[in-house]
RNA sequence: UGGUGCGGUCCAAACGAUCGUCGGGUUAAUUUUUAUUAAUCCGGAGGAAAGUCCGAACACCGCAGGGCAGGGUGCUCCAUAACCUGGAGUCACGGCAACGUGAAGGAAAGUGCAACAGAGAGCAGACCGCCCGGCACUCAACUCAGAAUUUAUUCGUCUGGUUGAUUGGAAUGACAACUUGUGAGUUGAGUGCCGGGUAAGGGUGAAACGGUGCGGUAAGAGCGCACCAGUUUCCCGGGUGACCGGGGAAGCUAUGUAAACCCCACCCGGUGCAAGACCAAAUAGGGGAGUGCUUGAGGGCGGCCCGUCCAAGCUCCCGGGUAGGUCGCAAGAGAUGACGGGUAACCGUCAUACAUAAGAUGAAUGAUCGUUGUCCGGUCCGGGGUAACCCGAAUCGGAAACAGAAUUCGGCUUACUGGCCGCACCGACCG
RNA sequence: GUCCCCAUCGUCUAGCCUGGCCCAGGACACCGGCCUUUCACGCCGGCGACAGGGGUUCGAAUCCCCUUGGGGACG
């Protein structure tokens, strides 16, 4: 039930790695939106939600929400979930084409994951969804 | 030197580089304000932040006062804002000990329960056993003819066998003697039944109505006595108190369970920051005012017209309130240090710092790389030792826990990594 | 975040308040046997649980405390 997200909005001219509170989604309303229209990829690990942004509007940036639920483990390994979700897309936004706003959704078994498990199969996602 | 008990304390790997995150200060730009963006500086998780098990602060609702119901607490004194908390003690239990554990008031206020086993389980009980009496049977031993009184009468004189004498036709009858016991009696022992006494012994149970000894008795019993234990009560001494020590008296017994109902004493109104206060979009709906007219939507009064009322629609205003936002929300029953009081928990005084120094809200402290350190295991080298092993160094591999502030404090409980310090107890060896 | 509730065989449940007859009863499932040419049905038998740890009591699934795991309510 509880999730927790990130968005970015981005500007990209002074720091192109940053992440603005604008640049999350935030909202229940959006996340509604988001499970209910968005189209969906996945691998073991992760699923991923996405509806492309000139859609609905002509902001140039993606933005990123986070769901990571309870039944993934407890408050720190959530936490630490988020933030390497969070720094991969900060750091890889850039390789998308186009902007997207997307719902990253943590499975039970990202919890077992190193950071760099964490990496490649979020690297994949990216790359699926670049095509 | 081995084992063990108790307490305190520190860290929660460190440093650097790059890229990021939240809050705040300053400056600049845009901007009516609010705010946004950029630069820079400062700050940014824990001892348990956890479980949500207690207690409070705070907020709203309710409330004259008292009681009932319900819930909580339960040895004493002290500490505290308060406590199912803490400190120092008391008592009980466990441990060789240091020490640990304890919801530890009342069972002679009442009610309930105590399975199974056992004779009997709550003002108990007689199964075996022990003792007394009666009846029956068995065995053994002894006795079987005299006894009573009016001295001469009365009553009684078993069974079988042998012999003798007597009567008679005939003795097996009667009489006498001897003998015998299958009869009778007495005594003793045993067995069974009946009636009674007894709680010392046996056995059952978690628990059996004080323990040991002596006396006592038909056998026994607090029935009596001595000592011990327990109960109630009185006195003396110590202690604020729980309680402890000593002495006397009574009665002769009272089981356990109150984390069963209950009684007694004390405490408790409810809900919880998603409390609550404020600002407030869209949509729908509510209230008020106006209009509803010349081309009269509709309806009521009316047969119709006029008139009048209701009213759709339209315009304006008002209030409630959802999304959303702001506040509550970080300077306090506080922290650190010194001094003083107290055995201690803790308290008092003074000083200092907090640029108001975590303050998020789909929720901030992270990622990557490098260097160093800690611990464990393997290999190898050096040193010490008879040896087990110990110390130092190198190298390879591995490990570094439990866990993330959510209104704030005081506790409790649970999870868990490494190190340091202090006190105490038991054992072995050496001197 | 705050506040509640629950936990018994593989599954669904009874027993708990009022402790003992309970090494815990029933149904379905599973295993074995009988029946049948065989299977099903039926009959007989078996296996199988008190979430964990302490405490109270002579005795605990039941009473008390702690923990663990599930579930729910509140904008």
């Amino acid at each position: 039930m509880r999730e927790e997200k990130i968005s970015i909005d981005d500007r990209l001219t002074a720091s192109q790695f940053g992440i603005k509170k604008s640049h999350r989604i935030l909202k229940r309303p959006e996340f509604v939106f988001l499970s209910k229209y968005g189209n969906k990829i996945q691998d073991s690990n992760f699923i991923i939600l996405y509806v492309p942004r000139e859609s609905i509007e002509g902001s140039e940036h993606s933005r990123l929400g986070i769901t990571v639920s309870k039944r993934v483990g407890n408050a720190v390994l959530r936490n630490r979930l988020k933030r390497l979700i969070r720094e991969y897309f900060r750091l890889n936004k850039k390789g998308l084409t186009g902007y997207w706003n997307l719902n990253i959704i943590a499975k039970k078994t990202a919890a077992a994951l190193s950071s760099q498990e964490v990496f490649t199969s979020l690297g994949m996602l990216f790359g699926k969804l670049r095509r």
